[in-house]
This record gives structure tokens, C-alpha cells and sequence, in this order.
DNA sequence: CTGAAAGCGCTTACAG
DNA sequence: CTGAAAGCGCTTACAG
């Protein structure tokens, strides 16, 4: 078990000529424990390059450690964050007999105060370490400082607020998955075209994020100017709201390629089949349900999508490492920027 | 620890009035216990569904396992095996504590009988479980026969060898990546365009695995006669020999675009550099250095690749469940076919 | 066919 | 400031 030449607390204790409860206490830092005594065990540690055995650790240690999860519910809207759900419960299932239970917590999109309300509930259920998606950035801010004051350790997913501290932050890059689409949008895209970039949100909730996609979007047609761009933002993210816009837009403006900027794009796809314009490009983001079936039917063309389920797959663990392994966990993580199309779609894995 | 509401050893012992020892034998299907108090146990267990905690099993175990991995070398003519032996080091990082090790056999690609030689090692060396790359399927299969003979399970990567006793099959689904290729040359191609495959391999060594995917590639044209089609196959992997062949296609031949049927796209990709041929589009497989380096400098177009290092790493874990927990594991594990260009290869995660 | 006891490598009261 | 002992949930000889 113990492989070969690694030693133990037991062999740590014999060679310093102290108990192994003391060599625990200076293992963990914790006092009682006379200065001298200290430097022995720990020049050992050094020594021997002593590395515990997290099985008994973990066994030993009564403890079960409780995280709390806190994003968006799966709506109506969008069925996005069921995949985040998907990568919670992997997780738990994986380290769930090493004593840790995860708590879920979800808030409405649509609704900051729902995000405040729950964030209320994490902090009176106490919580060892929390994964969130800071959505409402301003309210995201309030939660972390006070997660922050607890010393409770926190993981942002899909978005990031800078200048909090947060252990990590796992999720897109937003400029670079826009600048991808630009080159997406140049390989399918005829000399000298057109395109319309779509924001479809409520601002100013997301707004932000779909801007930096379109900032890196841009930022790849610099300096080519075959390429002609046109934007709009649509404020109301139902489907009737959403066909004026592009009625309007598509009546007054010859298009070649449309790039929506978020898992929305469905509405686009949409309209584009009920006016019977399919030959105009489209590029949108996140596999879900909706824009699959406009995939397959090739009124989308392709989908950037970012591993939603492995964003909070991968919070939990940075959790789970921080708080019992100690381990070290990297401040920023940026998910691999995936291309799906209807030939790759059925192998992609979240 | 013991989440509430489960039950151990010591609670089952109680309830039918015996030894801890007698239940665990049952637990492992070992003799010695008569019918009668085998059934008592065995309803318990059910009634209760007892899940063994794998921590203490694992402590308690003293045994350590040993799994051996057989992969092609990393050579000059290709670093692609790279990214597996980092797959199978990362996981052996992460069981090491389970008591787990992995010992590691290299043969070169262009001699079977280094396989040969590897695959007798480790019959004599022993092992509980054997992760390899069937590259030559004749010798696999011989190996992999000895295998099921001492029930040892084993893994294929990268490769399959179909009506194997193999626990699992994880790798790429050649066929759908070739046709993805189709769709990506449809994508950038013009109208009418002519494609150029080309098959670069020592018949016959993994040239049925190219020829999948010129299958795909064909199939996804198929009833879209926008497109010319035209094939090499170059016997030779040196960069002369791939010269005189290209030089001679190239000058009898108006092509659009070539898809590289393996990691040796970089040789075109050198070979259309040369002769101030970027124009000519250009798809490949796998991120290997020489690759990349292509695809910054926009010679290289697009390059499908399956995850080699986490194929190996999945092989690695797949042993270790089925040997550890005596989990199921899935016979077939296709990865996903990712499409990596200039613009997210730096985000990519093998 | 069955059980008592020791042990895996740690942690945790408790006593001094 | 320090140590002896019990215990986490299992497995493994050993004895009967």
C-alpha cells in the first residue's frame, strides 16, 4: 500500500523520537508543540519527501465536508445550465465516499433577487466551499466578499468577476471564443461579405460577456476588410421581439452570415426557416437541444461551445483538492474552445 | 464518513449473528460459508444495498496492482504517442495512492517485432491489467489472446481490433472523422472544387485505418458531385519520397485542397510551403508540434484530433475500476472528434 | 464452516 | 508541551 521507500507517520515519529500525535499536530499546524521538536519532524518531512496517505486520512477524519452549488435552474429559455447540473452530480458521485455532500442551489436567470435570496440560504446553512455562477456581478461581488470574510473558499463558473477572491475561476474566454467565430465566419464565408453580429439579453445582465465575444469577433476582420460588419442588440429575448428586430434589419440589409453570440441562436435559426433564408451563414453558441435540432437540419452552420458540464465538474474538485488535499489550485482556467458542427455533434463531450 | 443511513461490515455482522470475517467472505464470493448464512448475509446486503467503503478496502488491501502500458515509442518521425504517455502518467498520478503502478513498454512503430518482443515482456513480467495500442493487429491479437487465456483484462487504445476479448475500446471512430474532413473541406472549398487525399503509411501497416477515413471523407460527398476526389497513397514516410509524389501529382493536377489522411499532413503542409503552393487548402489529423506550427502560419487549415492523451488516461482508469471496484465498463468509447484551427488550438486539451 | 484479533495509516479525544 | 489508546471500515492470517 504505502509504496515502496515512502514512510509514514509512524516511521516519522520513531526517527524524531516522539509520539505520533505530535507528529499530526505539526502535520497540521497546529499548536502545542515545543519549537524545537517542530524543526526535528519537520526537517524529516522535508527529508523524506513524506506525502500522507489521503485513504486514511479521509477515513480517519470523521468530518464530511459539506459544499453548496449555486446556478442558474434550468428554464424554460434555456435548457444551458442543465449540462453544469450534469457535471455537479458527476462530481459528487465521484467523491462522495470521501465524505463530501454537495448542496444545490439555483436562482432564476431573469430575477438578481432570487440569486440573493439563495445566497442568504447558502450562508445560514453554512457551506465548507461554494461553486457559483456569478451571474448578477454586483450581487456576485456582495456574496463573495462575505464568503471571503467566512475564509470560506469560492469557484466561479461561466463567468468571471475580476478582483474578488475567488480560488479559481473556471470558464470561457470570451474574447477568443468570439475571435474564433470570426475565423469560423471567414472560412464559410464568401470574399467580401457581410455579417450581423446578434446580442439577444436583457441588459444589462449578460450584455457584458456577449460584448467581449463580439469585441474578439471583430477583432479578427481587423486589417482584412473583405468583410462588411452590421450588429444589433435585441433586449427582449422572446421570439416575437426577436423576429421584428431581424425583420426589420434583414429587410433593409443584404446578409451573408449571421453570428449570434449566445446559446440563442435558435431564434435566429428560426426565423431564417420560417422566411426560407437558410442559404445565409449561421454561427452560434452551446449545444443544446434547440440549436442541435437546427444543426442536423443545417440551418446552423456551427456551434462554440466551452464544456458547461466539465466547468462545474472541475469546480467541485478544485474545491474538494483545496479543502482536503491542501492541494494548490490555479487562479484561472479557461475551457477549451470547442467547434460542433452536425458531423462532430453526437461525439462532443460537455 | 459513513454516510447516514448506510450500513458496514460490523452492522451486517450484528444482524445475522455472525463474524465480520463471514461477511466479508460473501462479500467476496469466497468458500467457506454455509448456504444457510450465506443467505442471511446476502439478503441483508441487498435489503440495506450495502456499498463497501472503498477508502478502508483499499487500505486494508495491502496488495498493489500492477497494470502495464504498451504504446509505440516517441520518434523522430512522429511525437504524436507523446500525449498517451502523459495520459498514462497523469493517471497513475491519481491512483498512485490506491496502490496502483503502471510500468510502462515502448516498441517502435515500424518494427512488429518490437511489439513482439514487448508485449512476451510482459507476459513474463506479469501483470493484473494491460492498456495497449494494437497498432500491428496480427501480433495484438496473438497478445491479446495470452490475456483472456490468464484473465487478464486489457484495454485498446487508439486503435480496435474487433473480436477481441478486450475489456474496452477507447479511440477515435475513423470513419466519422474522415467524414467530418468532408464536411470541413465543404465548408472552405469552393464550388466545384478538386480534393486531393493522401494516404501516407507503410502498407499495410495502419493503412486500413487510413483507408476508414478516405471512406468517410468519400462518403460525405457522395450525392453532392460538386466535388473531384482524386487519392495517393505514398509508401514511403520519408520527405523525399512524399516530394516526388506530390511534385508529380501537382504538376498534372489543378487541386483545391488536400486532406492528409494521418499526423503526416506537416509534410505537405512543408511540401505546399516550398513551392508557394498556401493557397491550396490544407486538413489533417492530430496537434504534434510540426502540425501546429503549420496551422499558425495558416498552411494548415484545419486539424481533427481525438484526445490521444486522454485516451490513454481513460484506459489507464478503465483498469483500475473494473480491477479495483469491479465496475462495468463500456466496450466501445469513442472520443470526440474535435476540430482545432489557429484561432483555439491554444485552448485545446488533448 | 466460523470467529477473535491484528493491522492498513491516519485522527481524535483524553490524560498528564 | 507530549503520549497512549481507541477508532475510521475494511482485509488477512490464524486458530479452532
Amino acid at each position: 500500500m504505502k509504496p515502496a521507500g515512502r514512510i509514514g507517520v509512524k516511521e516519522i515519529a520513531k526517527m524524531t523520537n516522539v509520539s505520533i500525535a505530535t507528529v499530526d499536530r505539526v502535520l497540521h499546524n497546529r499548536p502545542g508543540v515545543s519549537p524545537a521538536t517542530e524543526k526535528k519532524i519537520r526537517a524529516v518531512i522535508r527529508k523524506y519527501n513524506y506525502q500522507p496517505n489521503i485513504l486514511a486520512r479521509t477515513l480517519a477524519t470523521r468530518k464530511t465536508l459539506k459544499l453548496a452549488a449555486l446556478i442558474p435552474a434550468v428554464s424554460k429559455e434555456t435548457t444551458y445550465w442543465q449540462a453544469p447540473l450534469d457535471g455537479i452530480d458527476e462530481a459528487e458521485n465521484e467523491i462522495r465516499q470521501f465524505g463530501i455532500a454537495v448542496e444545490k442551489y439555483f436562482f432564476d436567470l431573469n430575477d438578481a433577487q432570487s440569486f440573493v435570496r439563495q445566497a442568504r440560504k447558502i450562508l445560514r446553512n453554512k457551506a465548507d466551499g461554494v461553486l457559483l455562477a456569478p451571474h448578477f456581478a454586483n450581487d456576485a461581488e456582495t456574496f463573495s466578499r462575505q464568503l471571503a470574510d467566512k475564509q470560506i473558499p469560492f469557484v466561479y463558473i461561466n463567468s468571471d468577476v475580476p478582483g474578488q477572491e475567488n480560488l479559481s475561476y473556471i470558464g470561457p474566454h470570451l474574447y477568443q471564443s468570439g475571435y474564433l467565430g470570426g475565423q469560423l465566419a471567414d472560412f464559410i464565408g464568401g470574399e467580401k461579405s457581410t455579417c450581423l453580429v446578434v446580442n439577444i439579453s436583457r441588459i444589462p445582465d449578460s450584455y457584458y460577456y456577449l460584448l467581449k465575444k463580439e469585441e474578439g469577433f471583430r477583432a479578427y476582420f481587423e486589417g482584412r476588410n473583405k468583410v462588411k460588419i452590421l450588429k444589433t442588440d435585441i433586449q427582449k429575448t422572446d421570439y416575437p421581439s426577436i423576429k421584428k428586430e431581424l425583420t426589420a434589419l434583414l429587410n433593409t440589409h443584404k446578409i451573408d452570415l449571421i453570428f449570434v453570440t449566445n446559446s440563442r441562436v435558435f431564434y435566429v435559426a428560426r426565423f431564417l426557416e420560417e422566411r426560407g433564408m437558410e442559404h445565409i451563414r449561421l454561427i452560434g453558441f452551446d449545444m443544446i437541444d434547440r440549436n442541435i435540432r437546427h444543426l442536423e437540419e443545417g440551418t446552423i452552420d456551427f456551434l462554440i461551445s466551452q464544456k458547461p458540464r466539465e466547468q462545474a465538474y472541475r469546480g467541485i474538485l478544485a474545491l474538494y483538492n483545496k479543502l482536503i488535499k491542501g492541494a494548490d489550485v490555479e487562479k484561472q482556467c479557461f475551457m477549451p474552445i470547442d467547434i460542433i458542427t452536425k458531423e462532430n455533434y453526437r461525439f462532443y463531450t460537455n
